[in-house]
DNA sequence: GATGAATGAGCTTTCATTCAT
DNA sequence: CATGAATGAAAGCTCATTCAT
C-alpha cells in the first residue's frame, strides 16, 4: 500500500494479498469479505489472487494457517524454565491473554472457523503440531508445582489449558456484546486488568486448593504487551 | 413446512420466517445467510420477509432480540432461594452452561454480533433489562455466601458473572477448533462433564479461598438439560 | 391527509387517490411513480386504488383526463369579447402562459404522454371537445383584427394557436435544462416577464405586419436535413 | 447486434452499450428503461454496463453528455458568415428545427431531464461550453442585422435564442398530444413546412419591426394569475 | 508475472397486482 | 367499502471467477 511498488515482485504481491485478506476476513468473515476489496487493498487485481491462492476459500485457508503460525511462534518463544511454578502459571496466562488483547482479529477468525464447524481447518496439515508445545510446557509446569507442594495433583493439562485460554478469550471476543448488555467495557485497561487479576487468582486458587503447602496471596497482574 | 399451512395466518407466517431466519443466521452468519433460503424454509416467499421485517438486517435484529429474550426468560425462571450459597453457585453455573450446550447456535449469533462490533444490538431497545436480573441473583447469592462465612468478600458480581459465563461459553463456542488443534472433542458428554467439574471447582475454590470457614470438597456436577 | 378522515367516504377516497396520483405521476412520470406511494399519500391502501381505477394505467388516464378538464375549464372562462383585437391576443397569451407557470406539473404530464406517443390519451373520449373552444375564440379574434385592419389576413388559427402556446410552454417545461446550459433561470419573475414580453411582441409584430396593405406572402420553407 | 462481434473490444462494447442505452432511455425514460434490455440490445451482459458506467444513473448521465455533445458539434459546424442577416436567421432556425425533426429522441431525453429538475445534468462538467458558441453566432448575426438597418436594436440574444429554439422544439416534442387534441399531425411534412414558415416569418417580423426608425419599446407584461 | 475485459449466476430488494376477510 | 396478507415476476446490482493478451 504505502510501500514502494515494484513491477515484478512475486513475493511482495503474495504477501500483500495475504495481509489484505487477513484484514478483510477478520473484519467481515469468510462470506462477508469481498474478493475485489482484497485485491484492491493489496494494490493488485483480482486475477493475481486466483493466481496465488486458487480461490477465495484457498486464500481463507492460507490466512488461517498464517495466523496460527504466528500464534504458535509467539507461544514457542515463551520461557518459563527459571520461574517458580506459581509465577510460571501467571506468566503463561498473562502472555496468552495479552496476545488476545493485542490481536482480537485472530479471535474473529477462529470464531468464524467455528461457525463453519472447523471445515476449513481440516484442509490444513500440521496445525496440531504448532499448538501442542504449549500444552507440554503447561504439563511440565503443573508437575513442577505438584512436586513443590504448591499445586494439587491429578489435573488434566489439556482441560486446564483450555480453561486458562477460555478465560481470556471470552472477554476479548465478546467485548462488544458484554458492553451492550452489561454496560461494562472490557476494552478499558482498568477493567481488563481487574478481570485478568480475578482470572489469575481463580486459576491459582484452584491449583493451590488441597495442595500440601498453603498458597500465596493473590496479586494484581499487569498485562505486558509484546 | 412440516406444519399445516393456513391460507391467512399472519402470526404464523411471521413466526415461521423468524424461526427459519434464526436457523440460517446462526448457521451462516448475517452475510452468509440467503434471503431466499430463509423464505423457502419458512414456506413463504421473499416478499413477505420484507413485508414483516423491512430488510435482511431488520430480520437479523429481530432474531437477535428473540434469542436474547429466550435466554433472559430461562434465566429469570431460575430459583436459587432455598439453596446453600455454594450449591446455588453450582446450580447457576450448571444452568447457564447447560443452556449453552443445548443452544450452541445462540453462541454463533453472539459471535456474529461481536464480529459486527455490536452494531445491530444498538438498534435494539430494552436488551440490558433482560439480562440484569441474573446478575442481581448472583450478587445476592455472593452476599449470602459471605454472610455464611463460606465466600470471600469484595468480589465484583459483574466480573464474576462474566467469568462464570465465559468458562462455559468458550468450550461450546470453540468446540470445533479445539477438536482440530488439541484433538479433544468437548461435544462428548464425558469431556463436557469433566471440564465443567473443573470449572465449577475452580469458581468455588476462588470463592472459598480466604473465606472465614473452610470449604466443602469439590463434587463432580452433571449438567441437567432443560 | 390533513383532512378529517371519514370511515366510509367513497367520493373522498377516490378524490384523494386522484390527487395523490397527480402529484406522483407529474413528479416521477408513469414508470417512475409507485403505486404504494400513491396509496400512502392518499391515506388509503393499494387495494382501493385498484377498486376505483382498475390498474396503474387506468389511474394514469384518469389523472390525464382530470388535468385536461381543468385546463379546458380555465380556458372556457376566458372572455375576450369587449377587447380590442390586439389587447385580446395579449390577454389570451398572458392567460395561457400564466397557467403554465402556475401549473408546471401539467406540462410534465403532457411531456410524459408524448414520451408514450400519446398512447394513453387515445383511451380517453371527448378530449378534443374540451380544447377546441379556445381555438374558436382565437379564430374569431383574428377575424376581428383583420376586419379592424389591425391584423394580416390568411392566418391559420390552429398553427397560430400552437405557436402561441408553444412559446410559453417551452420556457416553463425546459426551465431546468435552460438554466443548466445557458445559465439563465426563467423561474425568476424578471426573466419570465422579459421573455414573455418578447413573445407577445413577436406574435403581434407578425399579426400587424402587412395589415391592410399586402405584405409578403408566407413562404413555405424546406427544412434541409443534415 | 448487427455488427460483427469481436472477442476483446473495450471501445466497441462501451460504444454499443451507450447506443443501446440512448435508444432505451429516449424511448422509456430513466425509470422506464430496463438495464437488461440495454445490455441485451448492446449484445453484452448487464455486468459490463456496471463495469463501464458504474450504475444505471451513471449510464444515463453518459447518454445525456453524448447527446449534448452531438448537438453541440452539429451547431458548431454551422456557417452563417457569408449570408445576409435575414437569410442567416432563416438558415439558423432551419438548421435547428431540422435537427429536432431528425432527432426527436433528443427532445425526449431533455424532457426527461426536466422531469428530474436537471438533477443529472449537474453531475456533468463542461456542458455549458458546448452550447454557447451558437448563442455567440446568433449575437453576431443580430448585430450585423442592426448595423445593416434590417433588425431592430436592443434584443437580448439569449432570450431570442430560447424563443427560436422553443418554436421548433414544442411542435416536435408535443406532436402526439397536438395530434390527439387538435387533430393536426405535425409529423406530416406539409404541416411541418407550413408552421415552420409561420415561425420563421414571425421571428423576422419581430426583427424587422421598427428597424432603422424607432418602434414601440418592448414592454414588460405582467402575467395575471387566475 | 501481470492486467483489463468479460461472464453467468445469484444476490437483495421492489414492483404491480390479487386474495381472503 | 375497506383492509392487511400474500404473491410471482422482475428489477438493479454484486458476486466469485475466467478469458485473452
Amino acid at each position: 500500500m504505502n510501500e514502494q511498488r515494484v513491477r515484478r515482485d512475486p513475493e511482495g504481491t503474495r504477501r500483500r494479498i495475504l495481509e489484505a485478506a487477513t484484514q478483510q476476513f477478520t473484519q467481515f468473515g469468510l462470506a462477508g469479505a469481498r474478493v475485489d476489496a482484497i485485491a484492491n487493498a493489496a494494490g493488485t487485481n483480482e486475477r493475481m489472487l486466483y493466481y496465488y491462492f486458487t480461490s477465495k476459500e484457498g486464500l481463507y485457508v492460507a490466512v488461517l494457517e498464517s495466523m496460527y503460525a504466528q500464534f504458535g511462534e509467539r507461544e514457542a518463544r515463551l520461557d518459563l524454565s527459571g520461574l517458580d511454578p506459581t509465577d510460571a502459571i501467571r506468566k503463561l496466562a498473562q502472555s496468552i491473554w495479552a496476545y488476545f488483547w493485542d490481536n482480537p482479529q485472530w479471535l474473529s477468525l477462529i470464531n468464524n472457523e467455528n461457525l463453519h464447524k472447523g471445515r476449513y481447518l481440516e484442509r490444513s496439515s500440521g496445525l496440531r503440531a504448532t499448538i501442542s508445545p504449549v500444552v507440554d510446557l503447561l504439563r511440565v509446569t503443573l508437575e513442577r508445582g505438584v512436586a513443590a507442594g504448591q499445586f494439587r495433583a491429578g489435573i488434566d493439562p489439556l482441560d486446564f489449558y483450555v480453561t486458562l485460554v477460555g478465560l481470556g478469550y471470552y472477554v476479548v471476543s465478546n467485548r462488544f456484546t458484554l458492553d451492550a448488555f452489561l454496560g461494562r467495557n472490557y476494552a478499558q485497561p482498568q477493567q481488563q486488568a481487574s478481570i485478568s487479576a480475578l482470572h489469575a487468582d481463580m486459576l491459582l486458587a484452584y491449583l493451590h486448593e488441597g495442595a500440601l503447602a498453603s498458597s500465596d496471596q493473590p496479586r494484581n497482574i499487569e498485562l505486558d504487551r509484546a
